[in-house]
DNA sequence: TTAGGGTTAG
């Protein structure tokens, strides 16, 4: 529409872009502006003014800037658009530096200019700063304008300060509506909830109506206090308000019902709606699945595309979470392949929800993928890989991962309490150790998880001195911490401290629930106490109305078995009031194999693989109870049933923490950097046993079986990673070790030994238990490893 | 002769 060779007046421009500015044509006032900039070498102060409001309002602040350093002289006007439009697109820093340059350069603020440079205290928040300006405004005679005054409030209820608020609001003479309305959303920002009540009901006395924003900002108010009589109050009257057609009012309004558990009154209000924006339905669609009805908000989601409202970001992450819940990965993938069609791949909270429902649904892969997709990680996103990779199994990727983050986005309490979890997984004490001090040193309240996730990362690695005191120090302990005490006591075999620490529990008058018993039955099994373990199993019901379910059966079956009291083991299992599953069978099976009992056993299998024909746990204890008593023949039967039916056994894997970093070992890795001083090492040792009595032991799978050693699935992953330990760390400092698996007899017996010859203290963590070696002597006293001698 | 201040939802 311009032409390059003709010249054209300012004048001409200047109408031009007023008119883009009007008509809201971003593409013809940008090319205005560009053409301008090319025929003119410094703006007038009237072009260079025009030119400036049009590309702030249009968003091009660079352009905008770019205009401000071509301008031959700059206003009052000039400047205040600038501030106002760095402060408006967050450029907080940016905007404040101005306003100072503006006051050093001899330029008087107005009153345009303080609600701008207002916006950008409350908007960092910086309450320093704030003041400072308030100064400002005083000195230069403005506190008794109304606007300059508003924007005060704001500022001051941003910065969360909102008593100084109070105190230019009441000092006031003239309020206007947006006075009221900055203050009573003040009062609710800063959790003044009663407080802007009152100012509400005050607002109404002072017959000042309330609009449309005083209106949502209440509702919400409402919501949050969870205040459902208020929210009716509310409602009734919205309804003879003028308001009542307003979609906005209406959505929160369905919020607000949804919030306190009100569905049938949020629907009702939903139906009758004339016209259904896209945050009706999401209120809806969010509104049951925080209400635990997942199904009714993907059904809801899909209703709403039928009726041709396109979703938005929030809408789609809504749903993932729901699809999450419920395991849904078909719908969720087709959500995903709309996503990207659509572009809304982008926002953050997509992909976190993204992330969320692949690892929900295992596929841990896929959310990986889209975690290195999402262009702005926020702490939620890297939360949510980490847990992610915990809940499946990947703690050690969960870790590193947790590693790459730490400064950047700075890790908050739920971040922390995944970590943790990993950590307590994969035994990183030194980890944890640190995520501890980190917890301590950054001032976060130790709340419900943080400290049960450092207990429960204490109590996992068998340092129970450390969970008990952080125990005895934490002051609102629920069920969940003292199970986490109980059931590292359980682990650790202390019975006694157990029994202790739940009479203590009765006594503190906290309710033990299901967790509870599987843990004091667990810890009387594992210390032999059988007649205390039956006392609590049958106290159950009576005494704390509690039904026993199949875990706590298996922990009986178990503390029976364990006892050598198999037949009363078989004979409670046939005359329990549930059908009994796997792992009941399971238990029985395990006690055989302890006690070498293979006829008993061999039920115990049939039963077991009936339930359960997949998971490989049951065929290694089978193949062990043959192993054990010698029975070769059926050691390779259950392997070609294993191989018949698709299954391997988990490959052994083994971490060790070395200077603070954590090294996982696979069983046979070949691969590893310091693979031959490892495997010298070890040989080294095999030597020595063999000089001194111990049977010589081989790698290889079937040298293993021909070597009659019974447990074939251990990998010996252990020794890897206790060779690594010994090698990289100096003489005398403690090994700790966790593994995926069970350790072995022989691997114990290797450990053992190596734990004399090297004089220190090593200490693996299998499934089972915790050994610490020491001297050549094992802590857990060699019992389940070689049955009866 | 332009600019600034209050709000809300999922």
């Amino acid at each position: 529409m311009v032409e390059h060779h003709v010249p054209v007046a300012e004048e001409t421009y200047i109408c031009l872009i007023r008119l883009c500015e009007w008509k809201r044509v971003v593409p013809e006032g940008v090319r205005v502006y560009a053409v301008s900039s090319n025929s003119i070498t410094l703006f007038s102060i009237r072009l260079g003014n025009a030119l400036l409001s049009m590309l702030v309002r249009f968003g091009k602040l660079l352009d905008a800037w770019f205009v401000f350093g071509k301008m031959e002289e700059r206003d009052l006007f000039s400047w205040n658009v600038m501030v106002g439009g760095y402060a408006k697109a967050g450029f907080f820093d940016e905007a404040l530096n101005l306003y100072h340059r503006m006051l050093w350069v001899g330029i008087k603020p107005d009153i345009y200019t303080f609600p701008c440079v207002l916006r950008t205290c409350g908007g960092v928040p910086d309450l320093d700063r704030g003041r400072e300006v308030h100064a400002h405004v005083i000195r230069f005679g403005f506190e008794s304008d109304v606007d300059v005054n508003n924007a005060l409030i704001t500022m001051y209820a941003k910065s969360g300060d909102v008593y100084s608020g109070r105190r230019v609001f009441d000092v006031m003479t003239r309020r206007d509506r947006i006075s009221w309305n900055a203050m009573i959303s003040g009062c609710f920002e800063n959790w003044e909830f009663l407080e802007g009540l009152e100012l509400f009901y005050m607002m109404r006395n002072c017959c000042i109506d309330p609009d449309l924003m005083t209106l949502t900002s209440v509702i919400s108010a409402s919501e949050l206090v969870g205040n459902e009589k208020l929210g009716k109050q509310i409602h009734g009257y919205v309804i003879k308000s003028e308001f009542v057609v307003e979609v906005s009012v209406i959505n929160s309004l369905i919020q607000m019902y949804c919030s306190v558990g009100r569905l049938v009154d949020a629907e009702k209000l939903f139906d009758r709606m004339g016209f259904k924006d896209v945050v009706s339905w999401t209120s809806l669609i969010s509104g049951y699945e925080k209400n635990d009805l997942p199904v009714k908000s993907v059904e809801a989601y899909t209703r709403m595309q039928l009726e041709g409202v396109m979703p938005d970001e929030v809408a789609i992450a809504t749903v993932l979470s729901a699809c999450a819940c419920l395991g849904l990965l078909d719908t969720g993938i087709q959500i995903h392949e709309f996503a990207n069609r659509t572009g809304h791949i982008t926002y953050p909270l997509v992909g976190n929800n993204l992330i969320e429902m692949y690892s929900k649904c295992g596929c841990m892969d896929k959310a990986l993928k889209v975690f290195r997709q999402i262009p702005d990680k926020n702490v939620i996103s890297w939360t949510m890989i980490i847990s992610g990779l915990r809940l499946n199994n990947r703690s050690f990727e969960a870790l590193t991962l947790f590693r790459q983050m730490r400064s950047s986005p700075k890790p908050n309490l739920v971040t922390l309490v995944a970590a943790l979890s990993a950590c307590a997984r994969v035994g990183a004490l030194m980890c944890g150790k640190e995520i501890h001090a980190h917890a301590l040193r950054s001032g976060l309240r130790f709340e419900r998880f943080l400290p049960n996730a450092l207990m429960d990362m204490y109590a996992r690695y068998g340092r129970m001195q450390s969970a008990c005191s952080l125990f005895n120090t934490h002051n609102d302990k629920d069920v969940t911490s003292w199970n986490i005490v109980l059931t590292g006591h359980a682990r650790q075999g202390q019975g006694v401290l157990a029994i202790e620490l739940f009479q203590r529990m009765i006594d503190a008058s906290v309710n033990p629930d299901e967790i509870t018993f599987v843990s004091i039955l667990c810890a009387c099994g594992r210390s032999g106490m059988v007649s205390e373990g039956l006392d609590y199993f049958n106290s159950m019901e009576e005494k704390y109305s509690i039904t026993p379910n199949l875990k706590h059966y298996a922990c009986l079956v178990d503390l029976l078995g364990r006892a050598g009291r198999l037949e009363e083991a078989h004979e409670f299992i046939e005359k329990m009031p549930l059908e009994p599953d796997a792992p009941v069978w399971g238990a029985l099976l395990n006690a055989c194999r302890i006690h070498q009992q293979v006829k008993l056993g061999e039920i115990a299998a049939r039963a077991v693989l009936e339930k359960d024909s997949q998971s490989v746990g049951y065929y290694v204890l089978l193949s062990n109870l043959y192993a054990n008593s010698g029975q070769w023949d059926e050691v390779a039967r259950v392997r070609k049933l294993m191989r018949e039916r698709g299954l391997t056994a988990d490959p052994g894997c083994s971490w060790v923490e070395v200077k603070g970093g954590v090294h996982a070992f696979l069983s046979g890795d070949e691969t590893h950097p310091q693979i031959k001083e490892i495997n010298a090492i070890l040989d080294g040792f095999y030597e020595r046993m063999e000089t001194v009595g111990f049977e010589k032991h081989t790698y290889s799978f079937v040298d293993i079986i021909e070597a009659s050693k019974a447990e074939i699935f251990c990998g010996h992953s252990e020794r890897l990673a206790i060779a690594f330990g010994l090698i990289n760390t100096v003489p005398g400092m403690p090994i700790r070790v966790t593994k995926n698996l069970y350790m072995c007899g022989n691997c114990h017996n290797t450990v053992k030994f190596i734990s004399k010859i090297v004089r220190r203290e090593i200490t693996v963590r299998d499934t089972e238990r915790f050994h610490q070696f020491k001297d050549g002597i094992c802590s857990c006293g060699d019992e389940g490893y070689w049955g009866k001698k």
